[in-house]
DNA sequence: CGCCGAGTTGAACTGAATCAAGAAACGTGG
DNA sequence: CCACGTTTCTTGATTCAGTTCAACTCGGCG
């Protein structure tokens, strides 16, 4: 749990204790390419941290598939509205490369929240990080050309680009994929 | 507080304990119409809540005004990504109607979520919710057309739009006063 | 009364979507 | 390790939703 812990350092310095408790519930994973994480329209169960790896959230609109959100080592990933009000939700959590992965069961958690004040302090600022990732994007989606929004994730997530196919980046900047083909080839 | 308390019961059941503490840090404020709660690039210093009134967030983007949120009573307020991050902030928080609200300063509330674990778990119950309608608005944004957002706006709140200027409410649908002018006399 | 902000309407323009072929790249099995 | 099929990416032509710019209407209210 290395990796893990490393991660969210910054946040709260845990005391061992706490930490005991969160290795405690943790579960080790492995899954190979397009194994899905979260099936569609179910409780998000669990949160999980990836140490190795890639994920893509996404979900289907009038048939099309748009990718909601992509996940790289080091980040949190899951259905995160399913996760927080443990109602199903259309999106789907797939592997994009085979992956390494820490799993934290939502029922578990609770009970470290309750018992552990340091854990739901963890949990508050990791949220409290979620939505100021949340809303850039929303700020860079709101009045921004296409252009802009590709520029951005340059900017912010460039080696992303590499590994995510063309038509993945393109609904998760809200384009089609023929725009970002476009785009890219320069301007 | 009254008010205050029965908004929040539903997520958490504070003991007398906390809500004696909450009420010590809250500040009872009463502005004018036009007022602003938080000015352009500062750091949020409290988080309000809403008792009656109405009051817009917004900023400018190439010398546009873009309404980023709404607030009415019973929501909070405040330039949520630099209260969490406690760091400046471009987004303004300007009264529409002359209101009461409940302040909290961001430095006391760090003091009870110390001493409170009851209140650090109000916050990060606040938080999440704050996550899912922020999610919500966000894929309403994603792939849908000017008409779409419309129609969810008038769904989950047709109150606001009674009560906002057209070309506020436009902005914060991302588009134009003119579209929305457009739109609402019918499709 | 006349002005002023808020909303409407019109006409021209444009960024991006759609539809439709192709060209590359990729990986799987023979 | 090559051949074939599938997936990924590019390119072109056309269409369309929404913007822009500009003028005009309406309802207060000083």
């Amino acid at each position: 749990m290395d990796t893990f812990f490393q991660a969210i350092e910054p946040l709260v310095q845990l005391s061992p204790d706490g930490r005991q408790a969160l290795s405690g519930i943790a579960e080790r994973l492995e899954f190979p390419k397009n194994h899905q994480l979260i099936r569609q329209d179910t409780v998000g169960q669990r949160i999980y941290f990836i140490e190795s790896g890639l994920a893509r959230t996404y979900y289907y609109k009038d048939g099309k598939d748009i990718t909601d959100w992509l996940s790289a080592e080091g980040d949190f990933v899951g259905s995160i509205v399913s996760f927080l009000s443990q109602r199903p939700d259309r999106r789907i959590v797939e592997l994009l490369e085979p992956s390494r992965l820490w799993a934290f069961p939502y029922a578990k958690l609770e009970i470290l929240y309750d018992r552990h004040h340091e854990i739901e302090r963890l949990g508050r600022l990791l949220i409290s990080q979620g939505v100021i990732q949340l809303q850039q994007r929303f700020d860079n989606l709101h009045f921004s050309t296409a252009l802009e929004r590709y520029q951005t994730l340059m900017r912010t997530n460039a080696t992303l680009i590499q590994r995510v196919p063309l038509g993945m980046i393109a609904s998760y900047l809200g384009i089609t994929q023929e725009t970002l083909s476009r785009i890219r080839l320069h301007r």
